[in-house]
DNA sequence: AGCACGCCGACT
DNA sequence: GTCGGCGTGCTC
């Protein structure tokens, strides 16, 4: 009888190859089941570089075991990835058209991807030594450890409590340690803190909570809820009922959403440990936030896109806060978007998947307005605060100081009389989007992009948005010579300057992406604001979160341009932006105020949005959607590519389309204009896919990217595919 | 994606 | 005479 042949791992490796690799074991190893979803250190290449792969499969070996090479070590005692994760991970790689192994490197925190052990999830904390009690008795240098030894001296606290309740502990405890007057230690069973009680939820609160308690298993809901209307206090109720259960709870909110205010009210209300999961953390701490939610220690999570790929295993409810917003989505690398995974893995765990939004995305109400999805909605602003009355400002023939009509600075002075505060939104930052001549029509354009240079620093800088290009303004036309160079049009840095004149005496704050680059620099930008009238510029960063119950005006002085986009969804997005900042305005017992000034007063999307509101408008929507047949009632995806030369990306995407092989009910489009065909020195373009079915969309993209991958002449281009794109360009 | 192997220009 | 340009081929 033949001997067997030797058993072999099969890896998945952070590579952009379609295909997993077959190992040996490590020498003296024997391969066995337990094997999968395992991490393990392979050679890889002709350099013998190793890389940190996981085990996919084992089994026996195909062709001959002699050419395998063998696996260096195990990496984890047990499986890192297994059952409905592995399995979502899976679905991530079919339908994104990604290699297994780079999923896995994205849903991986870095340093589990770099081979680091699963970091140890006990809680630790600090107590006071022997000699440290006795310290504290003596008089001593007052300060930071001092201070921390005396709090100490009453009892050992707990590293998760010091962070969140004694900014820069740390220090302070290791210059203890270092004299020997504190030590780490392990904690015993963790004392959680009492929740906070609930508020009483309003009537339509206690509605949407009540029918989201019937009934288990997947069930996706959508909760459409005015701004202002506590859609928070739904979701920590039913969160509270799935903690009840013994489950965990993941929830998702939006890159700017994530506030140490929204955790500390998550943490008080819930009373059992909350994770959070963010791109500020450290390496350690996203490593050990993912170890608490697998070892189940951490019962819920709130975390931005990525921690939709956190490990689940008691998993009894996943919320997704605002999930319209465009932060889902992943834009580079593996394309997913952390709403659609969320309903993916809410189905394999077989738990409810919550998705709220004032404004949600044409894609959920479609589903909600199609019985896919269970509808709840929150018609009423809680606290008793009513929606905000709004005013169109027509600003056709009328003067515009700094971009600002004379009737919406007199709401500002208003506002500021009655001691109250104004916010002033304008999407667009910098001083303005332009630098122009006045006598020739020469504009000031980036050397690397198809795109305008925008006038920085009061005039004195031109910065590209797009490749972060500076250049100092030419003193005259370079085409004309003439010295009437003009900075054309407002963003908010002129805004400010501009209010600031005007107003001497307010307080005055600019939020946006400028202001706000440091950590927490927004909430240190609002707390300057505080309760006194006082006036707020800034962009769509303030457009979400953020109860400033003092605001009561909002004048939008910028949507023009987004009335006239190319882009599909360009309505959708201005809808759900002016809707989210309106929303601002009047939260608390304040009446709110919203004053839009355009030059396109008689626009259909303003007077729908004016007359019917967000439902409205996204009827409209969906009804051009369906005639045009546009997602939600088709399915997309763009090819993109990006090379050095115009004929190297055309090239490319004639190729693809003549690769691409027609079918029943798909077409491929293009290669069509890039919005921007040059960025940042590259030329760009992109072919369009659509389909009405989406199994006929995955059929057809199956077939087409080995066809790709063969081509000659995307070797000479950088390109991707976005299934499902959000954005066209 | 890396990385090595492989054939043609401006330097010690 | 070499160091190095990036074209192309491969990775268990």
């Amino acid at each position: 009888m033949p001997a067997p042949p030797p058993a072999i791992l099969r890896v998945a490796l952070p590579v952009p190859l379609p295909r997993e690799f077959d190992y040996l074991p490590p020498p003296g190893a024997t391969v066995a089941p337990e094997w999968l979803g395992c991490r393990v250190r392979v050679p890889f290449g002709r350099g013998g570089a190793d890389l940190v792969g996981l085990v996919v499969g084992v089994g026996e070996a195909e062709g001959d075991p002699a050419a395998l090479k063998a696996a260096h070590e195990r990496l984890d005692e047990v499986p890192l990835l297994h059952g409905e994760l592995f399995d979502s991970l899976r679905w991530v790689a079919g339908y994104y058209h990604a290699p297994l192994g780079e999923v896995i490197a994205t849903a991986l925190p870095a340093l589990l991807r770099a081979g680091q052990p699963l970091p140890d999830t006990r809680r630790h904390g600090w107590a006071a030594t022997p000699a440290g009690q006795a310290s504290a008795t003596q008089p001593g240098r007052e300060g930071r450890p001092r201070r921390l030894l005396l709090s100490l001296c009453e009892g050992a606290r707990d590293e998760d409590e010091l962070d969140a309740s004694e900014p820069g502990w740390r220090a302070a405890a290791r210059a203890l340690a270092a004299r020997g007057l504190a030590q780490r230690q392990a904690m015993d069973a963790e004392a959680s803190p009492r929740p906070a009680s609930a508020p009483v939820p309003t009537p339509g609160q206690a509605a949407a909570i009540e029918a989201l308690r019937t009934g288990d298993g997947f069930r996706p809901t959508l909760l459409e809820g005015v701004t202002g209307s506590g859609k928070t206090e739904v979701y920590l109720q039913a969160i509270a009922d799935c903690l009840a259960a013994g489950r965990q709870a993941l929830v998702l909110v939006p890159e700017i959403g994530l506030t140490p205010q929204t955790l500390a009210r998550f943490r008080a209300r819930l009373g059992v440990p909350v994770a959070a999961f963010h791109s500020g953390l450290a390496d350690g701490e996203r490593a050990r936030a993912w170890a608490d939610m697998a070892s189940g220690r951490a019962r819920v999570l709130v975390g931005t896109r990525s921690a939709v790929f956190c490990p689940l295993p008691e998993a009894g409810l996943l919320v997704v806060d605002e999930e319209h917003d465009g932060s889902y989505k992943q834009q580079d690398g593996v394309r997913y978007h952390a709403r659609d995974l969320a309903l993916v893995r809410g189905s394999k765990l077989g738990v409810p998947v919550l998705l709220g939004s004032a404004t949600p995305s044409l894609e959920s109400l479609h589903n909600a307005l199609s019985g896919r999805y269970r509808h709840l909605r929150l018609t009423e602003r809680a606290g008793g605060a009513r929606p905000p009355a709004v005013r169109v400002l027509d600003v056709r023939k009328r003067p515009l100081h700094d971009g600002l009509s004379e009737a919406l600075l007199e709401a500002v002075d208003a506002c500021l009389a009655r001691g109250e505060q104004a916010l002033v939104f304008k999407n667009r930052r910098g001083y303005a989007p332009v630098l122009i001549c006045h006598d020739c029509g020469w504009s000031a354009h980036c050397s690397r992009c198809d795109a305008a240079m925008t006038v920085h620093a009061g005039g004195r800088r031109l910065i590209c948005h797009h490749c972060g290009a500076r250049a100092t303004p030419p003193n005259a036309c370079p085409d004309c010579a003439s010295l009437a160079l003009q900075p054309q049009g407002a963003g908010t840095e002129r805004l400010e300057q501009a209010l600031a004149a005007r107003f001497p005496e307010a307080c005055l704050v600019r939020v946006d992406r400028e202001t706000t680059r440091r950590r927490d620099a927004l909430e240190k930008l609002l707390a300057r604001l505080g309760d006194g009238p006082g006036i707020l510029v800034g962009t769509q960063i303030l457009a979400k979160g953020h109860d400033l119950p003092r605001l009561t005006l909002v004048a939008v002085v910028g949507v023009d341009e987004g009335l006239f986009s190319a882009d599909f969804r360009a309505g959708e997005k201005l809808a759900q932006l002016l809707i989210q900042v309106a929303g601002r305005a009047g939260r608390a017992r304040l009446p709110g105020e919203v004053v839009l000034q355009t030059h396109h007063p008689d626009h259909p999307l303003l007077g729908t949005l004016l007359n019917g509101g967000y439902p409205a408008v996204a009827a409209l929507q969906l009804a051009e959607r369906e005639a045009a047949a546009f997602p939600p009632y088709a399915h997309l995806a763009l090819l993109r590519a990006e090379a050095g030369t115009e004929a190297e990306v055309q090239g490319f995407l004639k190729e693809a389309h003549a690769a691409f092989e027609a079918r029943e009910g798909v077409r491929a489009n293009g290669p069509m204009p890039a919005p921007m065909a040059r960025r940042a020195g590259k030329a760009r373009g992109q072919l369009l896919v659509d389909a009405s079915l989406r199994v006929a969309l995955h059929a057809a993209l199956r077939e087409w990217l080995p066809a790709l991958r063969a081509l000659r002449s995307a070797r000479r281009v950088r390109w991707s595919l976005d299934v499902d794109p959000t954005d066209l360009y």
